[in-house]
DNA sequence: TGTACATCAGTGAACGCGCGTTCACTGATGTAC
DNA sequence: TGTACATCAGTGAACGCGCGTTCACTGATGTAC
């Protein structure tokens, strides 16, 4: 066991397991991938990593604290993985945005258990400032960015920059929603690449 | 109990319930807007509506046929709700879609626990035909709305009909899961109202 | 360098709980004659 | 109209299970002297 923790985590070399709070995460990550944002316990996530059920408490407070940190870690890196599309709107604030738009579906293609995590597992966002910090900052960047593209429109007709991201992460949540996530099951068939659905906008 | 009966249903007026199907269906719908499509339980619904915990398996195999009922039933009257906004397309055909945009955010407030269970309850719609078929047909009122308003532009850069009804879908759908539904908790504010968001579209 | 001790991190047994499901049962209803 | 009987729909007790959580515990680690 010690030396074939598929985690690629340090594992039980010795009675201290020493990376139990990242082994622990990784495994929720990999139940949710499953089972959805739902469909694990705190005993399962213990067991899937070979620790007494227990074990876990030393490092989360319940089950809802591992997932809102889950999320948490998710909206991190979505942040600076839209950040990094977004790319300080070179070349142009059109092809920049749409490049965020891919990359939101990026993220929920590539990491549908985080996905999850954040957007369809009921967290109260509003009773962890925390996390409701690391969601707001991710859904800033859109913000920016649309401030920056409405910018550089023409005055006449410009529309409201907040309007316009909104506009953005609707859409993309329900592509992504709709036609990306879902671990296999709920998931519709579509005739186009999701991309070119989103492009449209 | 039999005459306080909060449902409005028939309730206990003898041995037999004679209305318990009907009852159990709504006792779920109560439930799920409490907790969301994940957070009943079979028994939990049987004691809501003051019956044995082995009474439901009269009526359903098990939980997720009355989580299927419920989300079939749900995308009936979406389909008959999104029909009568399209109203053949009248007054034109750009009103009557934003018209069905507005309808879907209507569904989605009205009954969010209807909606959670079509949306967010991970059901598995390929094994269900007949659950597929319920959906189906929802989506087909936007698609063939989408072909008439389609069939009435100017040739030239006509989009295709499908892209525009999927895109409807899912920014309804994105609209609608954001900032709509959720049972008061995860929803996130919006400086103005989830229709004129929509309109943008 | 070695020893004593405090702290940390995981153990494993135990608890009460609600769940899903089954079972033989029984009261009510409908039907044949 | 009445009676016998089949069917239907709900009862309530029972089961095994996994969960969340707690507890006193103990092995490992780090630190002071």
């Amino acid at each position: 066991m010690a030396f074939s923790d598929p985690s690629g985590a340090r594992g039980r070399d010795s009675y201290h397991h020493g990376n139990l709070r990242e082994v622990l995460i990784e495994a929720a990550l990999r139940l949710i991938a499953e089972h959805g944002p739902g469909g694990f316990s705190f005993a399962e996530v213990a067991r899937a990593v070979g620790v007494s059920p227990a074990a876990p408490y030393r490092h989360f407070r319940d089950r809802g604290a591992l997932l809102a940190e889950v999320a948490r870690r998710g909206f991190d890196r979505f942040a600076a993985e839209l950040e990094r599309a977004w790319n300080r709107g070179r070349p142009d604030p059109a092809t920049a945005i749409e490049n965020c738009g891919r990359a939101y579906l990026a993220f929920a293609r590539r990491d549908p258990a985080s996905y999850a995590a954040m957007f369809e597992s009921g967290l109260p966002f509003d009773a962890d400032p925390v996390l409701r910090d690391a969601a707001e900052s991710a859904f800033g960047v859109l913000r920016r960015a649309a401030e920056a593209a409405c910018g550089s429109l023409p005055q006449q007709r410009r529309p409201p920059a907040l309007m316009v991201a909104l506009h953005i992460w609707a859409l993309s949540h329900g592509v992504a929603s709709l036609f990306v996530g879902h671990g296999e099951a709920g998931r519709r068939k579509l005739p186009m690449a999701p991309e070119d659905l989103l492009e449209a906008g």
